[in-house]
RNA sequence: GCCGGGGUGGCGGAAUCGGCAGACGCACGGGACUUAAAAUCCCGGGUCCUGAAAGGGGCGUGUGGGUUCAAGUCCCACCCUCGGCACCA
């Protein structure tokens, strides 16, 4: 088969009938979607591996009788389409349109089946119009703020980051350590929905009656959404909630001083009165006053100095611990009793209050930091049954309190609600839960992103742009695109000068531009109605097709993108846009691909495979099952080129056993020597002992292989299960399996031209969704009309089945015979097989089994204690 | 340090509910066909011991223990490895 012609033929003819359109009124959806592609040059193998996965699920629910929604776009604001037009003195509208079209003719050509009228490019106005909408129904539900704040600031990048694209201290694409700096940013206040992001995760939630049972029924359900365990676990960390309580500590003051609450947040309120020093963060902005005019005012003010220009990374690196005392002592709210108060590094600015409780004797942490500093060490829980003993190392567990006043005696986890309850009683305390996860910060320094919509005016404050001024383009004519730690829209006049819409005075709009992630939130909306020219989407149609049935994209999203996508969703929901709460129902990651030797694939290593590669030496079809059977899908792919060739085989196998069970007078098997020629020489035409396969008899007097019937029945149940639980390696083993019986039975002479059609049939539903184009021309050969996509998959037949599954045909030929082969055991060792017919009771069993010559021989003189018999499976003698 | 995944032949991997470990394939070795090569087809293979051979026996899923008639699968402890988080009070 030339298989680039019939790649091409098969792709005209999908096109032209609209196979993958997608059907306006679904009846019974099926949203598939692959994350879609940040556009930097061509795609290339880890893209052509998730698409391919996608690809595989939709021609499948296709199939299987779903309108399918599987639409494709492209993330296609950032970063390094500047630093593209920095380096090459292109406008990197143009960097990114032209990856764009040189991506989605990779696409095209490799048969993804999308839906491409559905396409979205974000970096066009029609899509950014309505992240500045979605950005101003927020800011009206004041979920969009602005806020001074310590941020996490790129030196290499030149621009603010979210907490989320902080990794190990370093910026998430150029690596740089980052910096924390104070700025005025704008934020999206994900920490309104903490509770929700967290609770959603296990919570049985509503969800539209399409969505399929695994009865196969389609009823409305209630069920958590179906997301991989270690992606929920790694949200519920990243969101860390922790239930604890708030407790006031009044700074001791004389009368020139107002008074000054000091407040902590602690999980454990039980040790209280083991607390011997506060510590609060450096950049907290107490610590100023505290110190004004103590005697150790410069020495404090040095250390801050020194601490807070230390990167993160080196301020939380070791386990050293640095502080200073700020010669001032707060109150024990309890004891009444004068606490010193430190300044430490180890305290974190931006969680909680800023302020902690130090309580050495049950915080590892504080021991460190009083054991270098000479700090009391005072014990207030123990373990159970135990006395008191000097402590070489925090006690963190829970316990009984001691020295703990009325509290003493008390189990320690009933201890922390009392003592909150006292506290509260006094006002000096409350129960609180905190979380990790901070506000979203969204605004960026750079140009290459959405503008924000706000307009600063000097007598009316922040203005949000109206809506009917929406989109706010950005502006083209930029000269400048290095950054300078300020947003380039500042230097662009006729951008940045603006009227005030309140007052009409002269007035700057927000020179920054949005995170991409927050285009990234919702495009998943926008796919159902992509058009729309009024809203982001329409409602009715986000509720035709949402949630995503089956989500497909890599783990490196698993607290960005996949957490943000969540929220956005949420708050679409409250606004009354869209039913679902959940973006996606099911979700899938897929491994990457690495190189033969496990090494990260990177332009700089020249190590890249392109689809485009293997599109041209194997095929795409061939390159699809070597991509599927090299590694199960949720794996790590090492990438090697020598198993396509296995690939390739399999796909000429089928080839010439249909061209066998096709040609008019079958009368004998062509060895093929290459894919592309198929002729066969008269010395080829030569039935020779072992070099090929027998042609299927033509003749009618040959029964139909009941061996054959019953693995072709167990194939069509086994790829099916396996295409539901995405193990596609395990797919096309059973496809192999089949093909291999095939021909060892066709050879035996067994098989009818009738039968081996049928096998052929079902075999090509089976392979479609692997090898799209290959199944298709088969699938012509055979007669039949195309699309062989709009031929439905097919079912088992329930009476071909087995009891037993897997099965080999060894296993099948028995059961034919109505025998069955058990395994004889002796104390749990395999020493024989015994076959027997299937309906034998367990005596008559046990009977034959000690008749066995080998069995008698090796108990022999033994004495059999036990004899353990399972139905059609087993038989253990222990002895 | 904490959380999560994983450790099975030369390699990728299979074993879905505790019941024949190594399906399927790659690479390899031998053979057939060929002037030759390629292609194709056939055969082989965990390992050790024993035997001239057919055969027979033992050991085998990271390590050590346990539960069970029976463990790759369940429990306990540990080692290694990959990923995430990392002073979150």
């Amino acid at each position: 088969m030339n298989y680039q012609e019939t790649e091409k033929k098969w792709q005209k003819v999908w096109e032209e009938k609209k196979i993958f359109s997608t059907p306006s009124n679904p009846k019974k959806k099926y949203y598939v979607l692959e994350m879609f592609a940040y556009p930097s040059g061509d795609i290339h193998i880890g893209h052509f591996r998730n698409y391919t996965i996608g690809d595989a699920v939709a021609r499948f629910k296709k199939k299987q009788g779903y309108d399918i929604l599987h639409p494709f776009g492209w993330d296609a604001f950032g970063l390094p389409a500047e630093e593209a037009a920095i380096k090459r003195k292109i406008h990197p509208r143009e960097w990114t349109l032209n990856n764009i079209s040189v991506s989605r003719s990779t696409l095209k050509q490799v048969g993804i089946s999308y839906d491409w009228d559905r396409e979205i490019i974000t970096c066009l106005p029609d899509y950014y119009h309505w992240n500045q909408w979605i950005f101003l129904k927020m800011f009206e539900k004041g979920l969009a703020y602005q806020a001074k704040s310590l941020v996490n600031w790129c030196p290499g990048c030149k621009t603010v980051l979210a907490n989320e694209q902080v990794q190990e201290g370093s910026c998430w694409r150029c690596h740089e350590q980052v910096s924390k700096k104070e700025l005025l940013q704008w934020f999206l206040k994900i920490t309104d929905y903490a509770e929700r992001l967290l609770n959603d995760l296990d919570k049985p939630l509503k969800w539209k009656e399409t969505i399929r049972q695994p009865d196969g029924s389609d009823k409305p359900m209630e069920k958590p959404i179906e997301w991989p365990e270690h992606v929920k676990t790694m949200q519920k960390n990243w969101i860390g909630r922790s239930e604890g309580g708030k407790i006031i500590f009044k700074l001791d003051t004389d009368e020139t001083e107002p008074v000054t609450e000091l407040p902590v947040f602690t999980t454990r309120p039980d040790t209280l009165f083991g607390v011997t020093f506060i510590s609060i963060a450096p950049e907290h902005p107490l610590t100023q006053r505290l110190i004004k005019k103590q005697p150790q005012e410069k020495e404090v003010l040095d250390f801050i100095k020194k601490t807070v220009l230390q990167s993160e990374m080196t301020r939380t690196a070791a386990g050293e611990k640095n502080g200073i005392f700020t010669g001032r002592y707060a109150l024990h709210p309890f004891t009444g009793e004068k606490i010193p108060i430190w300044i430490a590094d180890y305290v974190l600015a931006g969680y909680g209050t800023g302020i902690v409780m130090g309580v050495p004797a049950h915080d590892q942490r504080d021991f460190l930091f009083a054991k270098k500093y000479g700090l009391t060490i005072k014990i207030v829980i123990l373990p159970q049954n135990q006395t008191s003993e000097p402590l070489t190392q925090a006690y963190e567990e829970p316990g009984i309190m001691v020295n703990s006043g009325e509290f003493s005696g008390l189990e320690s986890e009933r201890g922390k609600k009392k003592i909150i309850e006292k506290l509260k009683e006094k006002n000096l305390g409350d129960f609180e839960i905190k979380y990790k996860l901070r506000d979203w910060l969204i605004s960026r320094q750079r140009y290459w992103g959405t503008p924000i919509p706000i307009i600063h005016c000097p007598s009316c404050g922040t203005v949000p742009v109206p809506e009917s001024e929406l989109p706010v383009k950005l502006p083209d004519n930029i000269q400048d695109f290095i950054p300078k730690g300020r947003s380039p829209l500042e230097d662009v006049k006729e951008f940045f000068i603006t009227a005030c819409p309140k007052c009409g005075k002269q007035a700057n709009r927000d020179p920054d531009t949005m995170d991409t992630f927050v285009d990234s939130s919702w495009y998943f909306l926008r796919y159902v109605d992509s058009k729309n020219e009024k809203l982001p989407f329409d409602p009715e149609k986000a509720n035709q097709w949402m949630p995503v049935d089956q989500y497909i994209g890599g783990l490196e999203h698993a607290t960005g993108h996949l957490l943000y996508c969540r929220f956005i969703t949420k708050v679409l929901h409250d606004l009354g846009y869209v039913n679902v709460e959940e973006p996606a129902f099911r979700l899938f990651n897929h491994g990457m691909v690495l190189d033969k030797q496990g090494e990260v694939m990177s332009k700089s290593k020249g190590n890249v495979v392109s689809p485009a590669y293997l599109m041209e030496k194997f095929g795409v079809d061939a390159s699809r099952i070597a991509m599927f059977f090299a590694a199960p899908a949720e794996k790590e792919l090492l990438w090697n080129e020598e198993g396509v060739g296995g690939a390739v085989r399999f796909l000429n196998r089928i080839e010439r056993y249909a061209e066998n069970a096709l040609s008019d007078s079958p009368q004998i098997a062509i060895p093929v020597t290459s894919s592309n020629t198929l002729k066969p020489s008269p010395q080829q035409v030569k039935v020779m002992e072992g070099t090929a396969i027998d042609p299927p008899a033509a003749d009618s007097s040959v029964h139909d292989s009941p061996v054959l019937t019953i693995k072709l029945h167990a194939t069509i149940k086994k790829v099916s299960d396996d295409l539901e639980r995405f193990s596609f390696h395990t797919a096309i083993a059973a496809l192999m399996e089949l093909l291999n019986l095939m021909e060892e039975e066709t050879k035996q002479g067994g098989v009818p031209l009738s039968q081996a059609k049928h096998c052929l049939e079902i075999f090509t539903h089976l392979l479609s969704p692997f090898a799209p184009h290959f199944s298709e021309e088969i699938w012509e050969k055979l007669g039949k009309p195309p699309s062989l996509f709009e031929s439905p998959w097919p079912t088992p037949d329930e009476k071909a089945l087995l009891s037993t599954q897997p099965i080999t045909a060894d296993q099948i030929r028995s059961a034919l015979k109505g025998e069955i082969e058990l395994v004889v055991q002796i104390n749990g060792k395999v020493k024989e097989h015994l076959t027997a017919p299937m309906n034998l009771t367990e005596e008559e069993i046990k009977t034959k089994t000690l008749e066995l010559p080998k069995i008698k021989a090796q108990i022999d003189g033994k004495e059999i204690k036990k004899m353990i018999v399972i139905p059609k499976k087993l038989i253990n003698i222990v002895v």
